[in-house]
DNA sequence: TATTAACCATCGGAGAAACCGATATGTCGT
DNA sequence: ACGACATATCGGTTTCTCCGATGGTTAATA
């Protein structure tokens, strides 16, 4: 037969609180019960675990070796009860979101971080994509939100709220690009020169009006480095260009930088659960979060 | 109210075995006991953990998030029974040896794998010490087991052992040292030059027929250290020597190398504890321990 | 010294839980 | 249709837990 996990939490609550009368004041028990309890768990364990001196008691050589074990067990004990508590809530083991990369990395922190200490118990995925490839993640299930930037083309498929938070975008070139020479550049110097776009998987963008020759790429990280490389020119976040290529040039034309606004998108036919919920919620209330710098 | 360990025990057998009815015939229970300890876990957590598919039976998503948990819960709740058991077989829950640098290393090392594998809640300590500190060490009860070199003064305060194994010594000086350049050196050469030599701490070694100017250290490191560093002669083992360092040159006296017994020493008054007599048995039979080389 | 206040151990009884045996039900393969 | 195998459910017994009361011991106090 063996000991109860009762029996343990009896234990390290007579060792905490110095005493079995104590420790049954604080479990909101009777000391007869305690008593008994640790009896038969001393029984169980064909060891003492008190020196029942009379008036205070101390642990044994055993007790002391076997406390921290018994710790560990009410610890494995209790997180299992608090994974259920939360699973039983209804709070979602998996949190998979899809970010757009106009979105400050450290705007993203803090709520990441609040996350973690809120629902210890929820893993959290964070995709990147933008545009179509975001919408089809979010579509297919395969993520519960995505943040993105620029405007939701899937009708009324998605749940849609525009973000108070705004990304500013630039044109930016390589130091060495012709475009970067000239001062000052006027827009129909543009389409002489490579365009690097962006061009979701998905691939169902409508064309903007550039006419010029164009290079693509999915993701704005990989738009920067080919800037970096001087392919051509690019509209690029202008966070993502402070943090990793401050060396790329703005170019100063009317109307850039521009302010896009940004948008939270989930399934209509799915509401939030509560940890994508509160996520959402962080995102919709910027006073909690560090504004953007720059 | 909160789950009990048995009701964990049921849901993982119920999970290994792929069906409630096989893990009580593994538990030795009846089904009908694990399906309601299992149906209470599930009432506990309110949680649903199995898929009742008609034929067998599935994890739930929930059920798969929960089951490590669970097992580790498992894992501590053992791991506490089986200290428990060794504590109350009677097993040290500390052992404490004392070696002598003569000691080969290599011929300790297999005896210590072992006891971590069947001693593994036993802590272990080894110190180092010769002579006249080792005995100290275990007449204080600082250490239960004492390995050592020569003979053994305690008088009737020590049970004594002797191994099967022994020690080889040489007389050591640096390659620069005097001694070293004379072919044959004589023992009448000896006097003439400073002698290191082992001095315990608490220092009541009888003197030898000596007679030249000495230095002393308190372990046979230290001795090789000085030896390297040319101020003397030494006695010192081989192997320690042949291990740190291989430059030192032997003195090819007659009656050189020595052969010199290992004894095992503890307090007669305080028999051996399980671990402790398990480890003197792993030195008094060398067939489980690799020959010492050289 | 007698008293009071803590503390711990023990005992008997009430309630709850575990366990068993039997039974009903459902599914798969023959 | 039937046997083999699975799970759920239902009484009944045993076991465990918890409580309340009691007694013994020690330390501080009047």
């Amino acid at each position: 037969m063996s000991f109860s996990q009762d029996a343990l939490l009896a234990f390290v609550a007579a060792v905490d609180n110095g005493s079995i009368s104590a420790a049954a004041r604080q479990l909101g028990k009777r000391q007869s019960t305690l008593s008994e309890s640790i009896a038969n768990l001393e029984i169980d364990l064909a060891l003492t675990l008190f020196e029942r001196g009379s008036r205070q008691l101390s642990l044994t050589a055993a007790g002391q070796r076997l406390l921290p074990l018994a710790r560990q067990a009410l610890a494995a004990h209790d997180s299992l009860q608090l994974q259920a508590a939360a699973l039983a809530s209804g709070v979602e083991a998996r949190l998979t979101l899809v970010l757009s990369d106009t979105f400050h990395t450290g705007s993203v922190e803090p709520a990441l971080k609040a996350f973690a200490s809120l629902y210890p118990y929820t893993e959290l995925e964070c995709l990147v994509g933008e545009q179509d490839d975001l919408l089809a993640l979010v579509r297919s299930g395969r993520a519960q939100l995505g943040l993105m930037s620029g405007d939701v083309q899937g009708g009324s498929e998605f749940a849609v709220r525009e973000l108070p938070q705004q990304a500013r975008t630039s044109l930016y070139v390589a130091p060495d690009h012709p475009l970067a020479q000239q001062r000052p550049a006027g827009a129909w110097a543009l389409p002489a020169h490579r365009q690097l776009r962006l061009q979701t998987f998905t691939n169902t963008l409508p064309p903007d009006g550039h006419t010029g020759s164009c290079w693509y790429a999915p993701s704005y990280l990989l738009l920067l480095e080919m800037t970096q490389l001087g392919f051509g020119w690019a509209e690029l976040p202008d966070w993502l260009v402070a943090r990793y290529a401050p060396e790329l040039v703005p170019l100063a034309l009317p109307g850039w930088p521009q302010q896009r606004s940004l948008h939270a998108v989930w399934q209509r036919a799915q509401p939030l659960r509560p940890a994508a919920a509160w996520m959402l919620q962080q995102f919709l209330q910027p006073a909690a979060l560090d504004p953007t710098p720059g």
